[in-house]
DNA sequence: TTTGACCTGTGTCCAACTCACAGGTTTATA
DNA sequence: TATAAACCTGTGAGTTGGACACAGGTCAAA
């Protein structure tokens, strides 16, 4: 199976596909006379696997990781564990980040929607912004 | 003052500084003998401004459209108020994907406390990623 | 004057793709 | 059979917002 197919019947971009080959997650054998690369069933099925641990949270590096693993014949499990420990503290830093962050804009809309527009003056480039910031909370 | 000097106050990498600078949000006078850059208070100004914007969450090339238009004597109150709704829906989104993925990420953990290491077998790398991903919710 | 601490600008690197592009392949039409 | 259009490919470069590496300049103490 070539790139374009293989990514139509996972549902991603073809570029994806070829980011994950460029990287060493897949390793597709090349055609000889195309220098096309051909994707037999375990690539696919490698590739699957990956977009699952995506969906998990895990990164690309940590899907190497768990490639290395396996590959030599040894249970990724504990690794697997260990690294979706570091990813869930990510994501709640994350999350609560987003989450400061989304009450910031929605309170600085709801400051600016009765406040007129200036022309910048002096050391002030923008009223709104800088009011905002200086409003006490 | 250099931009050690002023990274300090304000609470930010040197790196950060010489970033803005590069990319033309800044833009120091250049010490003839030194090559060192020198940012006036005026440019002190401006990267407070920088500071405030990127805390509402404003992209570095939405700082840069704001700058043009205040450079030009208009006001930008108008462009930050279109530029926020953006970002605002986009800060949505990404809270909405976060907090999807962290209760994804919550629930696999949950669901492989239980369940045994294995070793990679035929065409499966890791079970715990194959079997929570196939699990219907 | 020399040593060491500190500072500088510039170039490169990061994640996880996406985009641009030159050229090869296949299909439809003449 | 010729040829043009549509489609596909791999590779190289660009993206965001900085962080890091590094060769060399500066300044104070000895």
């Amino acid at each position: 199976m070539h790139v374009r197919q293989l990514a139509k019947m996972l549902g991603i971009s073809p570029d994806t596909v070829r980011y994950y080959t460029r990287i060493g997650l897949l390793d597709p054998k090349k055609s000889i006379e195309n220098g096309y690369k051909f994707y037999s069933p375990n690539e696919q099925n490698r590739l699957r696997f990956i977009l699952s641990a995506r969906d998990l949270g895990f990164s690309v590096d940590d899907i190497k990781q768990i490639f290395n693993k396996a590959d030599e014949g040894e249970s990724p499990c504990p690794t697997v564990r260990r690294l979706i420990d570091n990813r869930l503290n990510e994501t709640e830093q994350r999350f609560q980040d987003t989450l400061r962050l989304r009450a910031r804009m929605h309170a600085a809309v709801e400051n600016w929607g009765d406040k007129p527009d200036k022309k910048p003056s002096g050391n002030v480039i923008c009223h709104l912004i800088d009011e905002f910031t200086k409003t006490p909370e």
